[in-house]
DNA sequence: CGGATCGAC
DNA sequence: CTATGTCGATCCG
């Protein structure tokens, strides 16, 4: 949109602010001077939690710059020689690679929004206008500018600014009708063009001017549209005696001068446009103005970033071209300001500007010293700007990365109306993303306090997420975790968001498991799912709990949590408040699958949870998994974390796994324990605490004829659900083998990582020994799975023999994601895969096996 | 991976 | 009174 017009921003001292006002003030006519304007914006905003925030901000750029200037004079002649001939080597790649045949058009309409109200409401015509709220103004004309008023404004200042200003409200539905209208034109000129927003678009047009010369005149003919179309604005325009077009006349490359021929009108109210790149874009213009009343500008030149930089040339209502020739692009550049580039903002253009680098041939010439201050991504997109490089094609953006809503509104501090907003924005988010039937992994809360500071969280689950439970069951922790982490203050927010993303490429969906289903059918095996006639899902479990060690363990974990919730010590408070939050979230949860129940009353199946045993209504395994994951999650990293802070001896050191002695992944596997058996595994852990539900769990899963029983067993189910393996896929017995073959493609199953260390925990790596300062167990378990797999990998890709002397895992309950994420093989170990699929004796089938490597 | 930040519209 | 909403990219830890 052009009236985002980048300002050059001001130093700090000159007031944050300084970005809105600016005002080139040509007419001297009506409007404020720069001084005046950046006086009022000033007062209007000064002291505001806003302000205040944004010096924040700047202090945080300033404190930047500071850091990259220390750095800048550590750097030495001789780096900077060295750099010099590296980066000029780039250079003259780079210029060997220049590309200039293709051509290239930026459109863009001139304040689009605010002249479309205009253009329908022509009481407006001679008015300053902004189009927004009172709150936020997305647009003005080129009359309310003048006062200052401009995008990205609140409406409040702006009438401040000028008080005459009209201020019109959005109605995107118009703007997008208008838009398609301009849209249909652009479309004759490149069937691929790339609209950018409503407003703009980039078309490449170097095919169409190869056709184009051959074209008659006749096909280059457009006519005056002399009657309106457009019945509902006949008054504005009908006493002009139809469509003059002021915009072309005043052009300042008149539309007619240089083709004669266009002068021999044949036909009365028609021109005749010639075959060059301009005469093709003068051509574009006036249809979209003969169209739709509405101006724009454009630019034309041999790449997307020349062209972007050139519409912004003649605007309003003009175009300007960049001809292909090395030398006509670094004239442009010479003296253009930074700021002006695409992708340089207001961060970037202070930071250049403290090394003195204001135009784009001072970014030319400091190319060395950027290459030694900056990324080499940032460095090398600085060389491709100075040097007017940029894409000579339109690639047509590929999946959508991510999906995501954010609401303002006035404060809101408590956490039920927080839950239930997030719980709105998830539902929202639910059904765009159900429309376009994405899931995605990764779930994202942001949130903004009243002071404007903005936090997101994230987490990534194993499963992608896509209905509003889901999405929501993740949020809710993520809120939740920030509510605990101020409590007991309020936590008082002007806005939240949630987003979803890690979407499953197209390649990926082609893997994914429509099994879940599959899965429920050939449930039989597994007594968990099992409802079987005239028992209750809770006699199921009480018959397991009563059979087997951990059964009674769970019992005794329910009451002990009953116990605690009755308990709780009234000193507590700030516990008692985490409790309460978490249990109004439950509730959420709870009234969530009330929902799912009833719209899916003849699908669903009524599950108690192994753990919490709360009844769980659902139909989808998934969900199911997750919540018993977490509960027992939780349960364990409480216990962990319990047994760890009382044992005085240690320090706040975990350590859930066996300890290797090793000092390095290489020695790793030399040192592997050799059985799998043997409670002592454990004892690093549970030495001191009798009822340690680790050592529980050590027992029961390192009974191996226990372990050996059928998935029925509870105990099996709750290892496989805190493996993280939740019910099927694979690590499921060789007897269960077979009803799993077809979702070895599958995509891990389920299970979210919950947990929620309450303070930073150091925890040590089984594998490489290290201790992981941590406040997630997720990131830990991240660590150690990387280490394993560096391990796996190194083993696999020389062929030792590693399955037959596998890493204890066995009891590694609490670092869940081990083994369970696809192991990120590189393709070379993918190689040994099949010999180590088929291997006999393995006593922890690794999971994913067959999955696709991922990045690694 | 998670979180913050930038930049664009 | 009253300072957007969405998305992708990148950097750092």
């Amino acid at each position: 949109m052009d009236d985002t017009e980048k300002v050059g921003n001001s130093s700090c001292s000159d007031g944050v602010l300084l970005r809105m006002g600016l005002n080139d003030n040509k007419a001297g006519m009506q409007g404020l001077d720069k001084e005046k304007i950046n006086k009022i914006i000033m007062e209007a905003t000064k002291g505001s939690r806003f302000y205040e925030n944004e010096l924040k901000k700047d202090q945080q750029v300033n404190q930047r710059i500071e850091k990259m200037m220390q750095l800048k004079e550590k750097i030495t002649t001789q780096q900077l020689l060295k750099a010099q001939l590296q980066v000029d080597k780039l250079v003259i790649e780079l210029e060997q690679s220049r590309n200039l045949s293709s051509t290239i058009v930026h459109i863009d309409m001139d304040a689009f929004y605010a002249a479309v109200e205009m253009r329908d409401c022509p009481e407006l015509k001679e008015k300053p206008v902004a189009v927004g709220s009172m709150s936020m103004l997305s647009t003005s004309n080129y009359h309310a500018r003048r006062f200052g008023v401009r995008a990205a404004m609140p409406g409040f200042i702006a009438k401040k600014l000028c008080p005459h200003l009209t201020i019109v409200p959005l109605n995107f539905e118009k703007y997008g009708k208008v838009s398609k209208e301009v849209r249909e034109i652009l479309t004759e000129y490149d069937p691929n063009f790339m609209p950018m927003g409503l407003d703009e678009a980039y078309l490449n047009i170097t095919e169409h001017l190869e056709e184009r010369v051959r074209w008659p005149e006749d096909k280059r003919r457009f006519f005056f549209n002399t009657k309106n179309k457009d019945d509902t604005n006949m008054s504005a325009k009908s006493n002009e005696g139809g469509y003059s077009s002021p915009v072309l006349f005043e052009d300042n490359t008149p539309l007619m001068g240089n083709h004669p021929k266009q002068r021999d009108q044949s036909v009365e109210n028609s021109v005749i446009f010639g075959t060059s790149a301009e005469e093709v874009v003068k051509e574009i213009r006036f249809r979209i103005e003969q169209k739709t009343q509405l101006t724009a500008s454009a630019g034309i030149a041999p790449n997307v970033m020349l062209a972007k930089m050139c519409s912004d040339r003649n605007k309003p209502n003009g175009q300007c071209r960049i001809s292909p020739e090395r030398r006509a692009v670094l004239d442009f550049l010479r003296d253009l300001p930074i700021r002006k580039v695409p992708g340089i903002g207001k961060v970037t253009e202070k930071m250049l500007k403290a090394l003195g680098i204001v135009t784009c041939s001072e970014l030319y010439q400091q190319r060395a010293l950027l290459s030694l201050l900056f990324s080499e991504a940032s460095w090398r997109n600085f060389l491709d700007i100075s040097l007017g490089l940029g894409s000579t094609h339109l690639e047509k953006d590929g999946e959508r990365k991510s999906m995501s809503i954010e609401r303002t509104f006035s404060e809101i501090n408590t956490a039920e109306d927080q839950y239930s907003l997030c719980r709105e924005l998830c539902r929202d988010l639910a059904q765009v993303l159900q429309k376009e039937g994405l899931k995605g992994k990764t779930v994202t809360l942001k949130l903004k306090n009243v002071n404007f500071e903005v936090k997101t969280r994230a987490s990534t689950v194993l499963s992608s997420v896509s209905t509003e439970e889901e999405i929501f069951y993740v949020a809710k922790d993520l809120l939740g975790t920030e509510i605990d982490n101020i409590a007991p203050h309020p936590l008082r927010i002007r806005l939240m968001g949630v987003r979803v993303s890690g979407f499953l490429s197209e390649e990926e969906k082609k893997y994914h498991q429509k099994s879940i289903m599959s899965f429920l059918k050939s449930e039989k095996e597994i007594g968990f799912l099992r409802l079987q006639p005239g028992k209750s899902n809770e006699e199921c479990f009480t018959k397991n709990s009563e059979t087997s060690p951990r059964g009674s363990f769970f019992d005794k974990k329910r009451a002990a949590r009953q116990l605690s919730r009755e308990n709780l010590s009234p000193s507590e408070t700030v516990g008692k408040q985490l409790f309460h939050d978490r249990k109004s979230s439950a509730d959420f949860v709870k009234e969530t699958k009330n929902v799912t129940e009833l719209q899916n009353s003849n699908m669903s199946k009524i599950i108690t949870c192994p753990v919490c045993f709360e009844e769980q209504s659902s139909n989808n395994l998934e969900e199911l998994n997750r919540h018993i994951d977490e509960c027992l999650s939780r349960t364990l990293v409480k216990d962990a974390m319990e047994i760890s802070n009382n044992d005085n001896s240690r320090e706040n050191t975990l350590n859930f796994l066996p300890q290797f002695k090793n000092e390095n992944v290489d020695e790793c596997q030399k040192n592997k324990p050799d059985q799998l058996s043997g409670t002592d595994q454990s004892a690093s852990i549970s030495d001191n605490s009798t009822s340690s539900c680790t050592e529980k769990f050590s027992q029961v899963i390192s009974d191996k004829s226990h372990r050996e029983k059928q998935l029925s067993n509870l105990s099996d189910i709750a290892r496989n659900v805190c493996m993280k393996q939740c019910l099927f896929p694979k690590r499921i017995s060789k007897d269960n083998e077979d009803h799993f073959e077809k979702t070895e493609h599958a995509e891990e199953t389920s299970s979210c990582c919950s947990f929620e260390a309450t303070e930073d925990s150091v925890l040590v790596c089984p594998v490489c020994n290290s201790k992981q300062k941590t406040t997630s167990l997720v990131s830990f378990n991240r660590h150690v799975d990387v280490c394993l797999n560096k391990g796996l990998i190194k083993e696999l890709t020389e062929k030792k023999d590693f399955p037959s002397k596998t890493y204890n895992m066995e009891n590694s309950n609490t670092v869940g994601e081990m083994f369970v994420k696809p192991l990120r093989l590189s393709e070379k170990s993918m190689k040994n895969l099949d010999w180590f699929r088929d291997s006999a004796d393995r006593k922890v089938p690794l999971c994913n096996v067959l999955a696709k490597p991922e990045r690694w």
